[in-house]
DNA sequence: AGTCACACGTGAGTC
DNA sequence: TGACTCACGTGTGAC
């Protein structure tokens, strides 16, 4: 691309006025083979920076397509993934209340009632023995 | 864009070659134009093509750069989440084997050893008293 | 009228 | 050399 460069010999001509409109489009040419190739130097041909053009908006429209089809599906595997937590959560939730549950029911099992007291010495044995069952169990069943 | 559409007047001429020239030039301004507004009818307007061209691929740079951002993160998202995933699945299997042997202990007090067997009418009453506790408790332990 | 964008043919430079 | 690309000034049609 061939540039005299420079301003006109007869302002406000009409030649003059076509050549600043000749260096306007070059200047948007240079413009556009710059944003095309922002590394390396700009080409001067206007048919191949029109062909590169043409190009790289369809390469990018094709990216674009491609990372919102990806960024679709990450979201829904997102969503799953969001779903399935909950659900875990939720049944963490009831083996933990089962498990408080029968904690409870152990330690009320451990503080006998007041008024029961074994009445002969071989009731007072076992009543031992049971209570010393029931602490076992608790042992287990606190497990660390 | 005037278009003297048709083949030239003296074929072989330079005036010939160079009016095919700027035919294909134009041809792929059309084209460009097509790309850019696969809807519209294309402009004409060489400068407004250019223009054009220049604003879409610098807005089909910066909309790639933002869905392979926003790919990244629903990408570190769904790390997070398997993470957070795994670890409940994790507490809720050391739950269920707390469960499991909660209910496995009551399970073995239910049945007493063979040569345990109370001598007097209190101790038997007693042991009566003891394994129908140990039976309520069973039933709230399993909890349906 | 006057302006605008384009087409045209030609001269000039490059490989 | 010849074929190519670009710049230039002018001609033309549309608004």
């Amino acid at each position: 691309m061939l540039r005299r460069t420079g301003s006109c010999s007869k302002p406000g001509t009409k030649a003059c006025r076509e050549k600043q409109r000749r260096e306007q489009l070059n200047e948007k040419f240079m413009e556009l083979s710059s944003v095309l190739e922002p590394t390396r130097t700009p080409k001067t041909d206007k048919s191949a920076i029109l062909d590169d053009a043409i190009r790289v908006v369809n390469q990018l429209r094709g990216e674009a397509l491609d990372l919102k089809e990806t960024n679709q599906k990450l979201l829904e595997e997102i969503k799953s993934l969001k779903a399935e937590k909950n659900e875990l959560r939720e049944e963490k939730l009831v083996l933990k209340a089962d498990k408080e549950k029968m904690e409870q029911q152990l330690k009320s099992m451990a503080v006998p009632s007041p008024g029961f007291m074994p009445s002969h010495p071989a009731a007072a044995y076992h009543s031992f023995l049971s209570r010393k069952l029931c602490f076992s169990i608790m042992r287990a069943c606190q497990l660390e």
